[in-house]
This record gives structure tokens, sequence and C-alpha cells, in this order.
DNA sequence: ACAATTTGGTGTATGTTATACACAGATAGG
DNA sequence: CCTATCTGTGTATAACATACACCAAATTGT
């Protein structure tokens, strides 16, 4: 399953020269998959509707992708999309990262779903490419590889795992912030420090930006390190 | 669905008096099931396979559990564990922040099914009780209560977006780590700066800890945010 | 032009899910 | 006793991925 999914995803797919024409692409048959997906969830995605986008049976959408894997493959790779070019942001390293961190942050904002299934995949072109622009950005910083490597996988595991409560913590609904909240007040003698921490404005839905937040601390704990490095030096 | 988790994780169940004696009850259930997904992962945790365990047919289940959601909903919760005690961890909220990331982090070792899931669930009692104790680590710092919450989402959220890649980068087989290998190596040309951390090191097999160092990092960060306000007073 | 080859789309079948529903047997309270 | 209540079962349904055989279309070589 992941071997054709390379070739899908890194490979240049000839077009055949016999036989009919196709209906369809494997280019608009994960742009319509993405398009469910952004609208109704990855749950809604399945071989028969969006075969059904085009008008065609479900069984037809596997002369163009092996199997419904390969086809969240590609979709992930293409809703990450054209990696960023950050050399020309001046600042050094650090503004570079923390621009990264927002574009990946704008990433997992249009397209929710992919949250859940961006782990331990096969990671395609673009995907490959923002690690790439991200490791580039600490490249000039005296650290080794592994510390490198590491710094990036521990800023995209930050805004990664943020994402799912963006859109409750600073939206309007915020469900989920509220049935938490409601547990925590009724159980307030188990949870006294979470109580004290919503009384003074936790789960709210004030100005507070939890994202940028947590992003300029993780940042700042990259600085120290790498100042402490270079005064060794 | 989510009414019923909170039930069942929250309130107290009281023993009919009629009827036959039960077969099973809820706390072998999900023990059952988290066995299961423990060793199979929780794709093969299927309500005839938890049935079958106990030599039940598949609808025997629904009489303790309403629908499979609510059976993770509480795979979860029990599978987290009795929150921790940090009260005797000396020298202030950093070692007790530490301490709390990792045995979040050994929650995730054990259960690596549990990542996939975790996000935006109903919180039960233990899952509740882990948060509970993090913030209380943090509630002497001079943080407002926002600036608290999202200091431990920053914290958790670190910890649970490296569990993934865990077994895989200290392990020995690091099948995925592999993959990536080759094709940033076969496409070399494209990412620079990725095979330049490769030949320092990266994604190697070393006795570097990815884990710690993200976790000093980010708790530096955090020192540095929580020393400059307490300057500031 | 014609036949062979290759390919796209369809219809049908299989196996796996979760889960609704009706029923049979067990159990305890009146 | 007998009736309400509860447990476990058998059956049915609907959604899902996907294997396979088939027909029709289009191109290539003769």
């Amino acid at each position: 399953m992941t071997a054709k999914s390379v070739e899908l995803l890194w490979g240049s797919a000839e077009r055949p020269s016999r036989g009919p024409k196709p209906g369809m692409s494997v280019e608009q048959i994960v742009a319509a998959a993405i398009r469910i997906a952004d609208a109704e969830g990855l749950g809604a995605v399945s071989m028969q509707r969006v075969a059904g986008e085009f008008g065609f049976t479900t069984m037809s959408l596997y002369r163009y992708v092996p199997g419904k894997s390969e086809l969240v493959d590609l979709m992930i790779d293409t809703a990450v999309g054209e990696p960023p070019d950050l050399s020309a942001i001046p600042g050094g390293w650090r503004p570079k990262l923390a621009e990264w961190a927002r574009l990946t942050w704008v990433v997992f904002q249009r397209h929710p779903w992919f949250l859940a299934e961006a782990t331990q995949r096969i990671m395609g072109p673009n995907q490959l490419g923002f690690l790439e622009t991200a490791v580039a950005a600490l490249g000039q910083c005296g650290l080794t590889g592994e510390e490198i490597m590491a710094s990036v996988l521990m800023v995209n595991g930050y805004v990664r795992s943020l994402a799912p409560f963006s859109g409750e913590l600073a939206g309007a609904s915020n469900e989920w912030g509220n049935a938490v909240g409601a547990l925590i007040r009724q159980h307030a003698d188990r949870f006294p420090a979470l109580n004290a921490a919503i009384a003074e404005g936790a789960f709210g839905l004030s100005e507070f930006d939890d994202f940028e937040f947590g992003l300029q601390r993780v940042l700042d704990g990259l600085e120290v390190y790498i100042e402490r490095g270079s005064a060794r030096r």
C-alpha cells in the first residue's frame, strides 16, 4: 500500500495512449475528496461519495487510485500545498521558524481532518518540502543535525497538538470547552486548581491568543539553548 | 452519545435487583478492549472481538455500553489511570511539570492507540485529574488562569505530538524513519537542508533523546516568561 | 481498414463494520 | 405464583472497502 503511494506521490504518471479517455484524473479526485473532508470531515469521504461527485460508480475510482489509504496519502500532501520560501524573511532563524509555524497552523485550520490522519504516514513532496524549509531556517545556528530535527519536531508538534482546540478556544460556540468547564465546576472539590484557573479566565472567550503565547514560549526555549551554545564557542 | 458517556464516566451505576446476573461488567469490558488495543491497535477493537473475549455475542455488549464511541471514551480514561500526586516533588513548578510530562509520556508509550482518539472527546475523571495536577504545579508562578492553561496545553501538546515517533526514532526497526530518509536522499537536490541534517546524524539511531531535549526547551521557554513576569513585579 | 491490445467504467459479490429490534430465559418483588 | 425487569441471542439492515468478470472505447500495428 505504501509502495504505490510513493509512486503516485513522487513518480511521474505517463498518460497511456491506448484505451478510452479517462473521465476523471487523480488530481480531480483528490481535490474532490479534500473538498468533502473540509466540509464534512474525513468520515464523509467514502469511495462511493467521491466517485458520486463525478457521476461515476464506486469502482471506477480504483482505475485511478489503488485504494482508500493511498487516496488519503494524496489528500494529505495536496492539502499541505506548496512549501513556502522563508529565505526573504529577515532577522535570523526565529522569525523564519515563527512564520513557518503560523503557515503550518493555517493548513491545520483549513483542513481540520488532517490531524487525525497525518502521523506516521508516507510523506509526500509537499510535506517534506515544509520540513525542508524549517530545517533550512535552523541551518546556521550551530545546532547538530539531531538537535535541528528535534527542534523542528518540537515546533511542529506544538502547532499540531494545539490545532484541534483552536476553533473551539477562540471561536464562538466552544461546545467542548463549555462541556469541560461544566464538569470542572460540577466537581470543584476534586479539581481546585482547575477551578481557580477558570475563575481567572481559563477556558474563556477572551482576546488571549493561546497559539501565539505557546509559540513564543517554545521559541524562547529554543533561543536560550542556541545562545547558550554560541556562548560556549 | 456524549451524554451517556458522562453518566458512565462520572456517574455511579447502581446494580439493578431484578433480572439475571450479568455475565460481564463495564470494567471488564473496558479492560479487555484496552488489552486488545494495546496489543493490536484500535483497529482490532470491534464489538464482536471484545464480546468474543468473554465468549458472548456481539450484541450482548450493548447491555453494558450504549455504543462503541462510549466504549472508547471509557477506554481512554481508564488507560490514563489514576492521576499522580506531584506535591512531594521539591524545586518548584519546573521539576513538577517535567515529571508530569514524563508520566504523560509513559501513558502514551503504554497505549499507542490513545493518540489517534484522545482529542476533543469528553474528558473522564482521570484525564481531568491529570490536567488538575499540572495546573496545580503552575499555581504559584504569578501566571493568569489563561496563561496557566495555555502553558499546560503547550507542554501536553508537545508530549502528545512526539509520542507517535518515539518507538521509531529510538527503537531498533525504525521503518518509518528509514523510508523518509530514503526519500530525502533520493531527492537530495530538492531537500539540501534535510540532507545536511541527516549527514549530521538526524534520523539516526544514536543516544540522543529527542523527548528530553524538546521538553527542556519547552520548559526553558516557560521559565523565561515566568522569570520575566516576577521581575516585572 | 481491420484486428489486437490496452484501458475505462459497470455490475455483482464478499466480507467487515455498527447497531436496531424482537424474543427467550432467568431472576426477584409483590 | 406471577409479573415486571433484566440478560443474552438471533436476525436484519445499512454502510463500507474491495475483488473479479465483463463490455465498450480508443489506439497501434498490420
